[in-house]
DNA sequence: TTGTAGGCGTTATCAG
DNA sequence: CTGATAACGCCTACAA
């Protein structure tokens, strides 16, 4: 059924149909609520690439995610989407997932050259961002989950820095002043930020830090590494170890066990992210908790602004909470 | 830039350029060549909406993923979206994703009825299908990872019964008579059928199996029910445990941890689905490792000659390999 | 081998 | 307040 149709059913012009659907335009009460009754019980949808021609646009966003096999994003992944499309479907938008493949941009270049989505959520920002400087060059919309050195970039972001911060904060507090920290990829804007946060609650705190205690590219493919490093840390009588995400904590964790090594008694864990891989850990750990879904709305909205041709603005949000657990007791 | 910018450039007509693009039609070589090297320079894309409008397609087909938390199938997602993707961008279509949240499916109806995909696969199929009997009556062409009762139903799903049976006979044949199962939703068609494959190899071993030891709908919210029916296992002097996913497994063998069990001399463990969560277990646990990647393939395929008018049939794919490891050794 | 003209379903412009 | 009519960009009979 078109618009058509309905116009010849009700002996009025498909203008007319038009308008009553849109609301704009100036048309009567009446014959508005005439159509409208009539669409609903016929079900009539418009279709969406007819509208899409017309109004040169899709009414499909594209979301970019990592292809590349990390069990830690995944969680995010989901609840991500989640807010993601609390907010597309209201507006009407869809989600069209580009998964980016061994660092590849043909996946999103392909969507964006064919005119197949209106604007783009990235949602990891890199140190050098090809995705995010092929999407700028092309002229689309589009805003960054995570934070980024070009201030052209809109970036939504949870405040990394912040949470990060007060969570070392919290351990210094407590006496643990020798802490190390195992981060992930450095080439991720997120990891340097956390260990900007990590550095700044000690400053605050007056407390030195030895930048050897400080690993970042840590990789947990096999424990071997992290068993290294653990080695090196008790040795150096660490307190506490401050993980950037679940899957480290983890890998920490287990080394830990095997080694008869007791937490918290021996040694404090603590982890920059809370998902699911920590949920039945003995014991439970510190970590912080980012309202994901949140991000994901938020993203959402600034992008749709951007296409209606709004100026958005960058956004930092407090989406966290610090979940205190036996691992720090 | 427009189909016709180019007829004007060149001095032809726009049928003649499309044609060019289409590959189809009777056109000059020469012509044809003209055309496509003016494309290639000025990196010309056709405009997918208007395409779309004339074929009344979208290019885009959307897959429907459970939106209820389950990080046991979150491996699975990506690697079966890869799978997807793979084919689906080779022939030009893209992917919608729809998560399904609560159960409801408001998101699916919505793209469905906008019009804004060719057509449907659904990630996981249900006893009572409401998402399948949805599209079914909407005539839209879909298919289902999984298997299904309804024969109607174009199904591609990886063989877990025959999975499920070998991994099960191999262990009976390794003397374990006394095996238990753990399953997962029993609402969930693929519970039921590695169940089925479970049975079965004790039918063909001439082993009698006890349905007390078979606990479908374990829940790992808290580990406290895998704890009271670990308990149980115990006092029958059970030999080994089966789980039907790596969630499952990961939380016995921490529970066992926990009470000094040691695997695999107390007990063994062997899990239906390798995942990533398993990766730093110790002991390394036996398990059905599933080529995701070419299951999504496989559905994206079958899903394309569907839309394209052919009758693909059903596909049951032999994808898995067993891993033998330490946990039954 | 190439071109013309009409259609896909909607929105937008401009008269009535 | 309403209705013709022309876009939107591409495809495809049919005609030349």
């Amino acid at each position: 059924m078109t618009i058509d149709d309905i116009a010849l059913a009700l002996g009025v012009s498909k203008t007319t149909v038009s308008r009553a659907i849109s609301g704009k335009g100036r048309i009567s009460a009446g014959t508005t609520e005439r159509v409208l009754d009539y669409i609903n019980e016929h079900n009539y949808k418009p279709n969406a690439v007819a509208r899409g021609l017309a109004k040169n646009r899709t009414f499909n966003i594209g979301v970019v995610w990592p292809g590349d096999y990390e069990a830690v994003d995944l969680p995010f992944f989901k609840r991500c989407m989640i807010g993601m499309s609390q907010v597309t479907a209201v507006r009407g938008y869809d989600i069209l997932v580009s998964l980016m493949v061994d660092n590849s941009i043909d996946n999103l270049r392909r969507i964006v050259e064919d005119h197949k989505v209106d604007g783009v959520i990235l949602t990891r920002t890199l140190i050098h961002d090809e995705p995010a400087r092929f999407l700028k060059e092309s002229g689309i919309p589009f805003v960054v989950i995570g934070s980024s050195d070009d201030p052209e970039l809109v970036q939504v972001d949870s405040d990394n820095f912040d949470a990060c911060e007060e969570l070392t904060s919290i351990l210094l507090g407590k006496g643990y002043r020798n802490l190390a920290l195992l981060g992930g990829g450095s080439n991720h804007v997120i990891s340097r930020t956390r260990r900007q946060g990590f550095e700044s609650a000690f400053h605050k705190a007056g407390v030195d830090l030895d930048p050897s205690r400080i690993y970042m590219d840590v990789s947990v493919r096999g424990s071997l590494e992290v068993e290294n490093i653990l080695e090196e840390l008790l040795q150096q009588h660490v307190d506490g170890v401050v993980c950037m995400d679940d899957l480290l904590a983890a890998t920490v964790i287990s080394v830990c066990r095997k080694r008869g090594i007791r937490i918290p008694q021996d040694l404090r864990i603590a982890s920059f992210y809370n998902s699911s891989i920590l949920d039945n850990t003995v014991p439970a750990v510190t970590s912080i908790l980012f309202n994901d879904g949140m991000l994901g709305q938020t993203a959402a909205k600034t992008l749709l602004k951007l296409i209606e041709g709004e100026n958005p603005g960058n956004q930092m949000l407090k989406n966290y909470q610090i979940i205190l657990r036996e691992s720090t007791t």
